[in-house]
DNA sequence: ACATTATCCTGCACGC
DNA sequence: TGCGTGCAGGATAATG
């Protein structure tokens, strides 16, 4: 597959959600998803390429992209970008940061989901790129219980929801900044502080009442029981 | 049509 | 100390 990149030139590089594209000419675009563990960064020089690299770009200078991925559940592909678009585009939300992302598209959605709040946020397809440890973030800070049927919600509450969301991921995105050391290295304490993910059997920093955990499609969520109705 | 569960894969936290 | 077991995660496929 990734024979078919060998001589392509990277024409730009943009992100959906959390999906990597790299852009490359004749219509090509090479995919990536970094899943739990998976790193992409480029070295100023390809011999400096760590051993447990699963991909090794090399560039045509001394430089080399490096996919690394240590739990390999992440992927690399080089697909046509019209059928990735198209693909993409029917299974991507609005990105959250955006102007798309707004109050009343949330709350439009929101009207004809059933699904439990956390699930829908988890959705790639109500709102794309976020994860566990956000949406119980935003889930908290809202105060929206993450069994709460998204239908049920009222109106100001999505309010909150979507201003917890924007502040959730901005306050990431800072961090993630902060934490940068260098290509592919991130410093300890990437995460902003955590209010409940996590942290099942200890306070809530509101109330002190323990947090709890619970499964919700097969994966951890963590709220508190108290604050969040 | 919906909801739950298995799958991918490996590092790590456990318990004995 | 060292081994084995099981769980965690995002997304999707498969099953109920």
């Amino acid at each position: 597959m990734l024979r078919r990149v060998t001589g392509r030139t990277v024409e730009r590089i943009e992100r959906r959600g959390k999906h990597i594209l790299m852009r490359l000419d004749g219509g090509l675009t090479l995919h990536t998803h970094l899943k739990m563990t998976g790193n992409l960064y480029a070295i100023p020089d390809r011999r400096l390429a760590p051993a447990n690299a699963r991909v090794i770009l090399e560039l045509d200078d001394d430089r080399a992209v490096i996919f690394e991925d240590s739990r390999a559940l992440g992927r690399m592909e080089a697909v046509r970008s019209q059928s990735l678009d198209r693909l993409l585009g029917g299974e991507l939300g609005p990105e959250p940061l955006s102007g798309e992302f707004t109050v009343e598209s949330l709350w439009l959605a929101s009207r004809r989901s059933k699904q439990p709040a956390k699930l829908f946020l988890m959705d790639q397809r109500r709102v794309a790129g976020l994860g566990n440890i956000y949406a119980a973030e935003a889930l908290f800070r809202s105060r929206i219980s993450p069994r709460k049927r998204m239908s049920g919600i009222s109106r100001e509450r999505i309010g909150s929801l979507h201003e917890a969301i924007v502040g959730v991921l901005n306050e990431a995105l800072e961090s993630a900044c902060r934490a940068y050391a260098g290509p592919g290295e991130f410093s300890e304490a990437e995460d902003f502080p955590l209010a409940v993910y996590g942290r099942e059997g200890e306070p809530c920093l509101e109330c002190s009442q323990f947090i709890r955990r619970i499964t919700q499609g097969g994966r951890s969520t963590y709220y508190c029981p108290a604050c969040q109705r």
